[in-house]
DNA sequence: AACGTTTCTGACGATATCCTCAGTTATGAG
DNA sequence: CTCATAACTGAGGATATCGTCAGAAACGTT
């Protein structure tokens, strides 16, 4: 019997959730590692999942790692929205953003692995973080803080560098992260306009408070203690 | 015997290297659709050669991958030095360099998907573009046209830009090239202090005879008439 | 032409992976 | 408590892929 959409999840629904949500740790922990062609048997062991319950949930492996993918994406975008809410500077929204994204690559290396290896297919994609920079963007340009002669060819150089700047920080371990950002976070706000000295300004601001990020991330991780 | 350097070559290393190269160019085809974990006996098949030739050149697949995108990247970046050579403009020059990379999107779809799948591997490579790019920019700011605080961080926002102009012309078809690749040059040239006026009008410029890149690229693929 | 060497070739045994399915355990309803 | 249903489980047959190896073909040398 179809339960109805609303309803309090029962503890059956709370079992099959939890398989579930084993399986997309574990193929992000995988994912983390580079490791997309692994046999969906060490996927289950890794999950502490019996192999026939992988079918339960998933037909295919691609379908496992894209929820993986996707699930990462949107909890990292819904972070982002809660800690810039009361910033009222578009130009600065922005910044902020793209500065927090650029600490997670140190903060969370598997998440941030994540992006990176999947990084090129969720580019164009309607969900996760490349919605919210539109969105941001636009509202800078509407607002007279950004000069954009076209938004989605500005998103791309934007993407574009976020990810090249993980790979960056990834490949290389010992390099200051905080400086690589902020200072290509300016680079970035020059190019939509904004006179140097206000973008090396509008970098250096203190961002809010990343103990909460922390938590807010161990709980996507769902690791209760 | 072991053949010494330099010398003529004989039969026997055409007919060795022809084979290679047919190996190369399947793989190549395969990553342009994105299928690395193809079968080896079907790159075989599709390179019209016999399956255990593949051992006689490779030790593992992943061997050949890296030697069909290392191949394709090495020869896109000879080809801009040659087509560049006569510019007196650092600034210039690489805003060619980047316009003209660009422009091959659309004009050889196949190296560009190889670009594409592999680009995230190959960012940090020390053969290919990124050196090239590196040498442009340290260029360009030593001669006072740039201003680059960080030289490598620069690098990495040109090198994102790039893939993500890539992935953005493969994923919308009917999006004008020339028109994405100048306006992103532009933006790039604006991140690297140029006023907008004048980065706007290096976009501008004529580009090298176009002719001679597509006879090139033909060499490059070994298609001889 | 004759012989040694390099390269090519495809069949085949060994191995890895998939995914179904019949049986087991946990949950819900009466 | 009893039965029905949903979810979990792992063994195993079917399938796919690997990489070796012995022989054939092309090439070089004398």
């Amino acid at each position: 019997m179809a339960r109805r959409a609303g309803a309090a999840p029962s503890r059956l629904d709370r079992r099959k959730a939890r398989t579930r949500a084993a399986l997309v740790r574990a193929a992000q922990a995988f994912i983390a590692d580079g490791k997309t062609n692994v046999p969906i048997l060490e996927i289950t062991q890794a999950a502490d999942v019996g192999m026939g319950s992988f079918y339960n949930h998933f037909d295919s492996k691609e379908e496992l790692f894209h929820a993986a993918v996707e699930a990462a994406l949107d909890r990292h975008g819904a972070l982002l929205d809660e800690l810039t809410l009361d910033l009222d500077d578009p130009a600065e929204i922005f910044a902020q953003s793209f500065r927090l994204t650029g600490r997670l690559h140190r903060r969370r290396p598997e998440l941030s692995k994540v992006l990176l290896n999947h990084g090129p297919v969720l580019t164009r994609s309607e969900r996760g973080l490349v919605p919210r920079a539109r969105r941001d963007i636009q509202a800078a340009a509407r607002a007279g803080r950004f000069t954009v002669a076209d938004t989605e060819l500005a998103l791309t150089v934007v993407v574009g560098a976020a990810l090249s700047l993980g790979r960056l920080l990834h490949d290389q371990p010992g390099r200051d992260d905080v400086q690589a950002t902020d200072q290509i976070t300016e680079d970035l706000l020059r190019m939509f306009g904004l006179p140097a000295g206000e973008a090396r300004e509008i970098c250096r601001r203190p961002l809010p408070d990343l103990e909460a990020l922390d938590r807010d991330d161990t709980d996507v991780a769902g690791h209760h203690p």
